[in-house]
DNA sequence: CGCTTTAAGTGACATAAAGACACAAATAAT
DNA sequence: ATTATTTGTGTCTTTATGTCACTTAAAGCG
């Protein structure tokens, strides 16, 4: 590499040696996450009770500060922190987005990465049943309430975005038991897209695509027995050429 | 507030008072762009010579750090970062992703959040000729080089998603001057896309839409003369139910 | 047992939007 | 005027969803 007109004349080497990194101090970062799930047919999303000052007492989605020693990228920071609260990994999980701003937290300009994950309700319902700062709460009433930081924007994007998903994908699935009907999977789109859907149109896309899988078994309730299906892993990033009606 | 069991007895504002941001290391936070434009048939991207250590002299997007200082917001970080190379506000900037682990950067854990931006090639045509460190660069051939960072990988996810956006709206104007033809947009289009579009097709969704409109004046190079259209504010946000062919 | 109720699942036609492609329109050059 | 060239349109085909009636498979009950 040739020398620059810079005044910086060191090498990498040396510059990376005499470099300390709390030297300049940047943004407080923490990651968070909207987990969703679906029960009796409400969509909800799992909230914390803070134990610690800011906004101690109040409810948050979860999340933390990346631990630099055990965490090696982010995603394994919020599947840590889920894990703290649910006891199991989450089979879907996607970036959302990230909120920074000098006024989001009171300790300072604070940069949050936040996560949308999803999970059956039943997978972790033992955990939470000990748990006493964790709770799965329905997503309507929460956008009604205040949450610590600007944790009911962050919630209500990552509730749009599932919305959209439901429009163009079956991602959606992904917040059902492993083994799950059709009606049930409709039953939530329609709750995500705040709209009846037509079960033919709804079905003949799924199948089309290929997406899911019979298991063989069935459920009944009352009427027809339903067909149990289970997602293919292919569906976690399908997209249909066209939405369905918003 | 009721006293929790927990041992932090503080009232908030004396905790806040007694709080110190430097105390506690996080990961290093800087926030890029991938700012595209269109020129003579190309897809390209601006990129900046490193000055400094580390990966001093290679080419990466541009970036910087947030200025706790100035900047109130991540966008502030980002219009302020691009201006500065630019000397113009992009009238395109939506966020990408935020990328984050502890071995992108030799400094040590870094998160970068980055976001996606799109110019006119003429806006800052006359700024660049002056700049010795920026200069904009064909997508294609910058994939097959390396460039600081993980900025390959942000530029090909970059780039990914502005391919989607060719498939289901008509965000790519904003790559383009404020008057621009149907036959320019189609272009670039085709370029994101990879493959060639029906003309009938992509006209007529544009015009059902309203997403564009009729500045008045045209432009002949030969053949007949090409109607000038400026993007509707709304084409910003408009998403088509149906995707175009990938 | 057969009838009713209930929910799951399908058949078939209507509708909407994109694909394909020929053709018309407007300008410049000769 | 005629031709080359590019913009712009008419129209038929194709594909996927919308709509809705109808069939199927169970449970409960007289």
């Amino acid at each position: 590499m040739t020398t620059m007109s810079d005044s910086n004349d060191l090498s990498e080497a040396d510059f990376l040696a005499t470099y300390d990194p709390a030297s300049f101090a940047g943004p407080l970062l923490t990651v968070d996450a909207a987990l969703f799930t679906y029960h009796e047919g409400c969509l909800k999303a799992l909230v914390v009770k803070r134990t610690q000052h800011p906004e101690q007492g109040k409810w948050s989605l979860p999340g933390g500060f990346v631990d630099l020693a055990s965490d090696r990228t982010l995603e394994d920071t919020v599947r840590r922190v889920v894990n703290q609260k649910t006891g199991v990994a989450p089979p879907y999980l996607e970036q959302l987005a990230s909120y920074g701003n000098a006024r989001r937290d009171k300790r300072g300009w604070a940069v949050t990465v936040c996560y949308t994950a999803l999970m059956a309700y039943q997978d972790c319902r033992a955990y939470l049943e000990n748990a006493m700062d964790a709770c799965w709460s329905d997503v309507a009433t929460l956008a009604k309430r205040p949450l610590a930081f600007d944790h009911k924007q962050l919630l209500k994007e990552a509730r749009e975005r599932m919305r959209q998903k439901a429009l163009y994908s079956i991602v959606p699935a992904y917040a059902l038991p492993e083994l799950f009907t059709l009606p049930e999977l409709q039953e939530l789109h329609e709750v995500l897209i705040g709209k009846p859907l037509q079960k033919k149109s709804f079905r003949r896309r799924i199948e089309q695509a290929n997406l899911i899988e019979d298991s063989g078994e069935k459920r009944t309730d009352i009427g027809r027995p339903a067909t149990l299906y289970r997602v293919k892993s292919s569906a976690r990033d399908f997209r249909f050429v066209r939405n369905l009606e918003a």
